[in-house]
DNA sequence: ATAATATTCAACCAAACGGTTGACACTGTG
DNA sequence: CACAGTGTCAACCGTTTGGTTGAATATTAT
């Protein structure tokens, strides 16, 4: 179970190491996309892109839908969380000692969506219009 | 600058998909180990841990500093801080629109607490104290 | 039936990975 | 000094990765 768990993390973080699966994803944020539109931005071969979407989908991080002749991908957010929980159990040891990541977040997020109010809500959130 | 935060997303991320490197890192979260002190629980070479260690500290995600003949190794959180927003940004969209992620987030942690002593490959025997 | 569209498959490639071994280099101490 | 302890380096190994090409498969439209 522990290394089932591990095994998937392994996975849903290979993914995200490459940029252009995290462009995907950032993609597929915005809503489904066929293969094709997916693979449209990207200076890359339609199977190279195919490529891309089964390692996402091995991780979980996207479902297809076939439609027709055309195959939706949409993404799902699960493993994210996983990660996410991860990333903080990780942290968690940090924050403890530091307390600065708060404050270190808040400014990663601004400069990340620098042109973006950050909208204060006290705890986490976030807008990217792109 | 993107292009570069991206190569340094990719090095985070990366070095995060290995389960011995993020079994070093919680090693390290509960305080400073030397390199030998670091490989002891894992069923690897010295070498083997080295490259590893290599590997985090491209990442930024350890320091090496040496005192005397031994080389003490320390986890730092910047960049853990950087992937964790990266994800925040690609969960953003989906907690906007499903607004589950904090239940399952809740959830989550509440599972990673409850198992302790998980064993992973072979003999390693992790302590989780909190 | 045929053609066009959408996607995958199989083979291949160079590069990187995870890991080992053996040699090397530094540091402290007898 | 020599020697034991700590760590890295270089070379190698088999596997995986990211990517391409070209053929193959489905599905729809004519």
């Amino acid at each position: 179970m522990v290394d089932k768990d591990a095994l998937q993390l392994d996975r849903v973080f290979h993914a995200l190491s490459d940029a252009t699966r995290r462009a995907i994803l950032e993609q597929l944020a915005h809503g489904e996309q066929s293969v094709t539109e997916v693979a449209e931005p990207h200076d890359q071969t339609l199977a190279g892109i195919s490529k891309h979407l089964k390692v996402l989908e091995a991780a979980s991080l996207i479902e297809k839908t076939r439609l027709g002749r055309v195959i939706q991908c949409r993404a799902t957010l699960e493993p994210l969380g996983s990660a996410y929980a991860a990333l903080e159990e990780l942290g968690a040891f940090w924050r403890k000692k530091l307390e600065a990541l708060d404050l270190f977040l808040k400014e990663e997020k601004e400069h990340i969506n620098d042109k973006q109010s950050t909208t204060s809500k006290s705890r986490r959130k976030k807008i990217r219009s792109r």
